[in-house]
DNA sequence: GATTTTGCTTGCATTTCGCAAGTGGTCCGG
DNA sequence: CCGGACCACTTGCGAAATGCAAGCAAAATC
């Protein structure tokens, strides 16, 4: 599986490379959920309130890991349980993710404060900085919570 | 085919709203090519290297404008052709795909210039108010090449 | 040892996608 | 004003991806 001819690349333009890797409904929202809110396991990724299938769920997973976005290991205290978390890589998302919350925020009708989420983006560096900074801790204190629906 | 109700939102978290308008293979791509450069009818989306189905393509343009990303106009010169631009909404895209550039240019074999577009990231206000000026002007000149492709 | 939990896999119906071909206005040269 | 090119799509259809429910093996818990 490692040394594969790709099936095709469309075109040179890291836009499109990186969306060939992120570009469908659930990856960037497991990125998501390791990075802000602090889940670990395949379970928490199910019950996060989007709804993903769970053999979708299986195969993005194995994807990511692929695509060295994130890492699986069992844990130690329950060899059931696999941890999964992200690379160097998969916490460079950060500012893709932050970007896609505060467009959210800004124009649509979202479950989410738009004034605590505008003060982040007014600290932007910071924000980033923190996440990072809880990656390298490996704290898994929720960061965002998941937010409640709202509107339609 | 207009006042529907949503099949349904899966939650609240503005990320995952996002994601719903344009978490697909295709969505941002036509959003880098308004946005970059300078592409402005069906024919130049189609031929923008990437591949896309012109039916694939008809209906994103149909969603993007539905969801009032893009706003399409008949030409005066030529009724033939029908001019794309981005919306506010739309612009405001410019981040997450900025981001989505210099991620894919960090960690993905891509082929585009790594000095040139780290360099854009070190003058990420500039560029960005670059772009949404060229926006306000109408100013349609390229800000950045179709990347020719590399490595395999 | 039976039950529960966890992380999946399997089967199957439905939806979306990709590809090739076709359609209907519009422009342009003669 | 007629034939041909052009542009922005549709249409039809096979293939692939997705969603859903059920099942299953290994490990933990009772």
């Amino acid at each position: 599986m490692r040394g594969k001819l790709r099936p095709k690349r469309r075109s040179g333009c890291p836009v499109s490379i990186s969306l060939e890797r992120l570009g469908d409904r659930w990856s960037l929202l497991i990125v998501r959920d390791l990075m802000v809110r602090g889940y670990r396991t395949f379970k928490e990724f199910q019950e996060s309130g989007e709804g993903v299938a769970s053999n979708i769920l299986a195969d993005r997973l194995r994807k990511l890991e692929a695509a060295g976005i994130v890492e699986a290991e069992v844990e130690e205290s329950d060899a059931r349980k696999i941890n999964y978390r992200l690379t160097e890589k998969g916490i460079d998302l950060a500012p893709v993710v932050f970007e896609l919350l505060i467009w959210g925020v800004r124009h649509e009708n979202t479950g989410a404060p738009c004034g605590m989420i505008e003060e982040m983006a007014n600290h932007r560096e910071e924000v980033l900085a923190e996440v990072r900074k809880r990656w390298e801790a490996r704290d898994t204190t929720p960061f965002l919570p998941p937010f409640a629906k709202r509107g339609r």
